[in-house]
DNA sequence: TTGAAAGCGCTAACAA
DNA sequence: TTGTTAGCGCTTTCAA
């Protein structure tokens, strides 16, 4: 394991030159540049990342931290692969941390990414007004956060459009003749499940349909929730004959109650879930649902990132992607 | 952002003494530990992880990474978890890297733990001779392989029974009458892919049933490959009642195909899918599996690790979980 | 029990 | 164009 010292004895030249050599200065004279080079292949050297990320300030550390609330969804696992393709192709590291929803996790691990001075972080905040990340906002991490939006500061953001998609996915349902349609909400104090509710509410009402509070339950994205809250609302009477389900994870759940409970979908009841699934065309029936362009959330949020590194004095950044609704066998 | 200079000066003692409360040395008398906690919480003081690191040696840099071929097959995902959940519950911060599968990515991520001084990292290698990992391990970094073993070095190593479950799930094909079986196999080079195989081939064998080549195709462990191969083997004349699936991904592939093919399961063709998904139940039919203790593997790798950072001069360990037929609708 | 000081491997300001 | 040197924030001898 051999060191920028090493590596200028060798070369008989002082550290400073080979530092040069490593960040591709243009002060070197190409024979310098080619004996050291020639030095650093011969000892196998490998900066040392750690030490190089001491010294150097701000967006070129190459390194760059991810929070994710729950890994095991698809839907964040598909953004975890888009920021990592950005970040790989800049030669970036990535840290990924889970929060688990978990305000102490993610205090936690937001720390992390302060103490391990990584250029900036990538999240969806655990809820809209989540000091911890208002926090490290302001001391200045760059911070861009993705799916859900943050109150209180204006920060990068890369988020879909859940209320357009959820209106679309309810006056789907309607035109197709249901009038009693239930809705699955996600977790509280979270924009996304705020704005898809609000989506359902309004397209309820643009058909002059009621909203009924007790065809309404709120989940926490979990596949256990969506179990019960469809058991719920299926035994209610008269019963919904369509469910509109706020996440992927909770529309499985709903499906799976629906079938505990004997069910014909879509002839007895519709479904429509949030968030795509790589396996919904083996589901049983392929399921109906609003697809959120989730690898290019990450994408963009790794792209603003990289472009926020490069000049800090940019204005906040907002970017809404749309999500597309696909008509599959479940409504 | 408080240094350690600034929490010594405010607790007019010298960094020496501000170090050794942080590490909680018993040299120093209780007066000043409590002058100097205060001084910290008053500053909001973090210690800078990355300088800890530069300076500190072997096991005690609280960083521990973790390279995964792919995020989006909740297999590993769920590995990721049980990491997680161990590294969290010793304030250890993970790097968590994804190689695609790919040699090249596999490398870059490899030489970033080494640049990083993460005290060791955890990995399924991407193939059964995986240079790269070897040489890493032989520099003296602690690596635990999960999943999948690796030739060529005696390394701490988490694996599941692949033999047996795969042996299993044919052996109750058999029961269950089914005389033509075909195979969609893992990745070449892999020891799970090898094992899974064998298990078929020897249930096969056990039960004076013929192993027949033109059953047996390889796949790449993709979705992709899994509906085109089982495409191509019900295709054949005659075509096999029933269908061994070495990996979950692939498994939910077959279903499409079969489901492309109008055919039904489990009555013309019987499937079982290696690695179990939490939607399994909702699949059309609920897939039968062999079930891998995903979340285990991960737990108990990284307590290997932990353990081997204790004391470095421990045997290699070897763990073998046991997988579990799980049986529900698709045979 | 505490402090002074060296040094981990690197970058960057300054000098030559 | 290259070298000298200070110092990033911390741990760790060694001395007091």
């Amino acid at each position: 394991m051999s060191s920028l010292t090493d590596v200028a004895k060798r070369a008989h030249v002082s550290i400073a030159t080979v530092s040069r050599v490593i960040n591709h200065s243009d002060k070197v004279v190409e024979k310098t540049r080619l004996a050291v080079q020639k030095a650093m292949e011969e000892l196998g050297y490998q900066p040392n990342r750690v030490a190089r990320r001491l010294r150097q300030k701000g967006g070129r550390r190459h390194l760059l931290g991810l929070i994710l609330p729950d890994i095991q969804n698809p839907f964040f696992a598909e953004i975890a692969r888009g920021v990592e393709d950005v970040a790989y192709a800049n030669q970036f590291a990535m840290i990924l941390c889970i929060s688990d929803e978990n305000p102490t996790k993610e205090a936690f691990y937001l720390d992390v990414m302060r103490a391990e001075s990584v250029d900036g972080v990538i999240l969806p905040p655990i809820a809209e007004r989540d000091a911890a990340v208002l926090k490290l906002a302001q001391s200045g991490m760059p911070i861009v956060t993705v799916d859900r939006t943050l109150h209180g500061a204006s920060i990068d953001t890369v988020e879909v459009d859940n209320f357009q998609g959820a209106y679309e996915a309810v006056e789907h349902l309607v035109k197709l003749g249901h009038k009693r349609i239930g809705l699955i909400a996600g977790r509280a104090n979270l924009s996304t499940s705020r704005d898809r509710q609000r989506g359902y509410e309004e397209a309820l009402i643009a058909a002059k349909l009621p909203v009924r509070p007790d065809y309404i339950r709120v989940g926490d994205n979990k596949q256990a929730s969506g179990r019960g809250l469809a058991d719920e609302l299926l035994s209610l009477n008269p019963r919904p004959t369509a469910l509109f389900v706020s996440n992927n994870l909770m529309a499985v759940g709903a499906l799976e109650a629906i079938h505990m409970k004997k069910l014909k979908v879509p002839q007895e009841v519709a479904l429509i879930g949030f968030d795509d699934l790589p396996w919904a065309e083996a589901l049983d029936p392929p399921l109906t649902v609003v697809r959120q362009p989730a690898y290019e959330v990450g994408r963009a949020a790794a792209e603003m990132l990289l472009k926020r590194l490069g000049d800090r004095s940019l204005p906040a950044a907002w970017l809404r992607l749309r999500p597309r609704l696909i008509i599959r066998n479940s409504c």
